[in-house]
DNA sequence: TAGATATGTCAATATAACTGACCAAAAACA
DNA sequence: TGTTTTTGGTCAGTTATATTGACATATCTA
């Protein structure tokens, strides 16, 4: 193994350290708005993919979370009781169920987003655009390695 | 606020998402490691906090992991039990307890971080070291950012 | 039609966190 | 010195989120 300066253990141990930092903190900033609704973190995350994937199926759903359907049932039956989601049988393959946010679970994802937002945009407003771009490629990459 | 090109709200709807996964790979690369000695991600955390911070206090590390001091004793207890952390008295304020890895603790740690490595090792290594410097300034910035 | 796939659900268990209460030792303060 | 605060430990109960394993139904595909 090569011995890149700046890839030194102790470097690599500060960015397992830092990724723990940086995902609570990012996860944290909407706690008190989600508890309003009585919902937590897993109500958040699929709340989230759900905007950013409208009409995601429910196995597509579980491959970006990576948890059991029996998890994820839980998380989308309190959504669809509470008006914040709703399924739609799929025209191709019924057996399919495409979700979206309903009107109020895109009023409550807005209400989340701001707060989150927040804390990313002020970090990045003064970075320049390079950093930014670099900043994802490196995150792309932490993703995407196959070990 | 000013609109900047590439902080539209779709690329920082993509960090929130990136965030997630990069934190959740990271973390669930050595689990079976893990499981070999009944720990979890809790134990986890802790160890590599305690490595990269040795004698650390109590109240130190409840500053970092952000959780009740009742849940990280049911951690610690775990690990002092497994002989892979002990505790010492302070010297200057015995109230305090430092807490250090012991022989096993650091074995272990090596264990756990030797498959960790891997998955940021690769993502870095062929990033140049701008790169991996702006990566860590703009994950910095994110962490210490108080919306 | 047989088998595979997508989804739903029941039940039990595991993990990791929480709240709230209370205690003791030691340090800091007035 | 006596009082208050800080640091750490612990008991008990609860909540949030995930797990395993089993089983059911509808629908698609070969």
């Amino acid at each position: 193994m090569k011995e890149l300066l700046y890839l030194k253990d102790d470097q690599i141990k500060d960015f397992i350290e830092q990724i723990f930092y940086a995902y609570r903190e990012t996860y944290s900033d909407p706690r008190k708005i989600l508890k309003k609704y009585s919902f937590g973190t897993a109500h958040h995350r699929a709340i989230h993919l759900i905007e950013r994937h409208e009409g995601i199926t429910i196995s597509g759903l579980l491959n970006k979370l990576k948890i059991k359907k029996q998890s994820l049932n839980r998380v989308l039956r309190d959504l669809i009781k509470n008006k914040t989601i709703f399924l739609k049988k799929g025209e191709v393959d019924s057996r399919q169920r495409h979700i979206f946010l309903d009107e109020k679970g895109k009023k409550l994802f807005e209400e989340i987003f701001s707060e989150q937002k927040k804390r990313i945009y002020n970090a990045l407003k003064n970075s320049d655009s390079d950093a930014v771009i670099k900043f994802k490629q490196v995150l792309n990459k932490i993703i995407n390695e196959k070990k």
